[in-house]
RNA sequence: CGGGGCGUAGCGCAGCCUGGUAGCGCAUCUGGUUUGGGACCAGAAAGUCGGAAGUUCGAAUCUUCUCGCCCCGACCA
């Protein structure tokens, strides 16, 4: 490409809607535009970018046994219907009709369309194991899109499928995406961990997110540095310690005015917060028959811990929670503030499994300005679910190895679900089996976003005069200036003759100052940069210079294809060597 | 959904409080001089001041409504 010919110019200010380095970066350089919220414009070097990107991840994809195809966009809202999805997921989901309105549905994944596609395909066991995977666009309708293109509404993602007999099958297929994502990630030269993490709307048993490391991430991971756990913090579990047992005493009323929060209840009464118990409401969205209907949610953690929503929503089995309107909770016949579970009817009380556990613990006394003392479970009231609520918090005792428990802000740029037979069972995706018997397809569900990886790895490879892409995948190889008129004629043979070579160069053959030739350069980060001139003419030949570092050679012109090729070769096999360990790292 | 901020030329911003012919820097176009880190001189072009309604003799400026974008929280493969 020749900079004379792009049509979009690099920006010398930040755009004021860029708050982070990424976005900023990669509006300044000329690689995106934005459309809307959360909707992008690809310019032609984020195209590049981004197609080799996809084509790494078609190679590792393709190496455990993927077959690519492509699944529409636009899906009759009936498969959706199927699954029940097109019910449980709410505003996230982009609908429409068609001009014979019938329901519409913009693919936010592919479940569906697999599923529809195998019933009709998949007979037998001989025709399984199956793995195929498309890359193709997503329409999520974010509550709030941020962060450039980290998180967006609009996006490509790689999206595989597995359809196994057995469980063990599956097993094997996830398996190998996990190593798979891996590989992806590090010839992206894209730092991530995997980490557990929450099915959501997937459903299925297992998961795992691939997560980057940055303090700009949405997501909260908890890792154990000692023992090398590590969780999503919506499903982190930690080792809770019980108060010592006592001996259940009487209930007693006490006054406690203004006592509203644990804070100011403990240092009223003088106790540790631990001792007391913590209620929440929340109104969740809960099946009953066959219709989501709103519930109000007494939710009990001790006093010293704070609920968990995605738990929470879990443990009950809802579509939804939102917190509670006071009017709720004072039409339940309580007070906020003063909550407890005694002798409260028609609300769905969740209690965290520490709470059986615990004796003589502080709760509200339903109204204004009182506490009770020495509420016991069991003995004084009783949950409608107990399970783990409670939200991880730094420092919280690892559940293996006791040690504190770190946070970390991360990215989710890829994730793994064993999905199991929730989407073979609603759509009737069966097989026949050696045993001759009918059974549902198992099946396992991929992901990985192009995009994000695009903004991850801006995310990560950049310094203070523009980005610095690795050499898998700039847009371009070398950025290729020439200075005064000799030194333009000689680029312009050099241009022509490094693409017969294999090297991508961009040449920035425009009648502008030096300057602004350099700071383009490194603003657009391309991993080598080459510049002639009279002055390195004058030297003995063309001047060198990687992005990342800040010396430079020169070359003669007779030898500069060679020695070109050459340098881009010994990125290249750089970046391969490192991955190949990494792999190895992951292996043991 | 709750809280906050911002919409004025392609980009970054001033002007608004205190109403009176819309400005600055960069970018763009023309001519000339320049050519190793976002050049210089001279000239030119470019804006429904996000939109609508209202107040007023007069609104970028005041009022109301509305749309969009950004940030925090909630939410979320």
């Amino acid at each position: 490409m020749l900079m004379s010919q792009y049509f979009v110019k690099t920006l010398r200010d930040d755009p004021s809607e860029a708050e982070v380095t990424s976005h900023k970066l990669l509006l300044r350089a000329g690689f995106v535009r934005q459309l809307a919220a959360g909707i992008f414009i690809n310019l032609p070097l984020a195209e590049r970018s981004n197609t080799k990107i996809e084509n790494i991840i078609r190679e590792e994809i393709e190496a455990i046994g993927g077959l690519e195809m492509t699944m529409p966009v636009i899906h009759p809202a009936d498969i959706w219907k199927e699954t029940q999805r097109w019910y449980q997921i709410g505003g996230e989901m982009g609908r429409f009709k068609d001009r014979n309105n019938h329901d519409m549905v913009l693919a936010m994944t592919h479940e569906e369309v697999v599923a529809f596609t195998m019933r009709k395909e998949i007979r037998s066991y001989k025709q399984l194991p199956a793995l195929i995977y498309h890359i193709q666009t997503k329409w999520r309708d974010d509550p709030r899109p941020r962060a450039g293109l980290i998180r967006v509404r609009e996006f490509v993602m790689k999206d595989s499928y597995s359809l196994d007999a057995t469980p063990e099958g599956l097993d094997k297929q996830y398996r190998n995406h996990y190593r798979a994502y891996f590989n992806i990630a590090h010839r992206c030269d894209l730092p991530v961990i995997s980490v557990k993490s929450d099915t959501g709307m997937m459903g299925g048993s297992l998961a795992h997110e691939f997560m980057y490391l940055t303090p700009i991430g949405e997501d909260t991971l908890m890792i154990c540095e000692k023992c090398g756990l590590s969780a999503n913090r919506q499903i982190a579990v930690f080792s809770k310690k019980e108060n010592p047992k006592e001996e259940a005493k009487p209930i007693e009323e006490v006054a406690t005015p203004g006592a509203t929060t644990i804070e100011a209840l403990a240092k009223s009464l003088d106790i540790p917060a631990a001792k007391t118990a913590k209620v929440v409401f929340k109104v969740a969205a809960v099946k009953e028959e066959e219709e989501y209907v709103d519930k109000l949610v007494l939710a009990i953690v001790r006093g010293d811990m704070e609920v968990n929503e995605t738990k929470l929503v879990n443990a009950l089995e809802a579509k939804a929670l939102r917190p509670a309107h006071d009017e709720e909770i004072t039409a339940a016949g309580t007070v906020p503030g003063y909550a407890s579970p005694i002798g409260l009817k028609g609300v769905i009380t969740v209690v965290d499994d520490i709470i059986p556990a615990e004796s003589n613990l502080v709760s509200g006394a339903n109204k204004e300005g009182f506490h009770l003392l020495n509420v016991n479970y069991k003995r004084d009231y009783k949950a409608d679910v107990v399970a783990d609520i409670a939200m991880t918090r730094d420092g919280a005792a690892c559940p293996q190895c006791e040690a504190p428990l770190v946070s970390f802000r991360g990215v989710e740029v890829g994730n793994i679900f064993q999905l199991g037979t929730r989407y073979s069972d609603s759509m009737d995706c069966k097989f026949l089996d050696k045993d001759g018997q009918w059974k549902p397809v198992i099946m396992g569900s991929y992901g990985i976003g192009v995009g994000r990886l695009l903004a991850c790895i801006a995310e990560e490879h950049n310094d203070e005069n523009g980005l610095c892409w690795p050499v898998s995948v700039a847009p371009y190889h070398l950025y290729l200036i020439s200075i005064g008129e000799k030194g333009k004629e000689i680029a312009q043979r050099v241009y022509k003759e490094l693409w017969q070579e294999g090297v991508e160069v961009l040449f920035d053959d425009r009648d502008e100052s030096p300057g602004i030739k350099f700071k383009d350069a490194d603003l657009i980060g391309l991993p080598l940069r080459l510049t002639i001139s009279d002055r390195s003419l004058k030297k003995g030949g063309a001047e060198l210079k990687f992005r990342k570092e800040s010396g430079s050679t020169i070359i003669p012109i007779e030898e500069l294809i060679q020695k070109i090729k050459e340098e881009k070769v010994r990125l290249e096999e750089d970046l391969a060597r490192e991955v190949k360990e990494k792999t190895e790292e992951l292996e043991d």
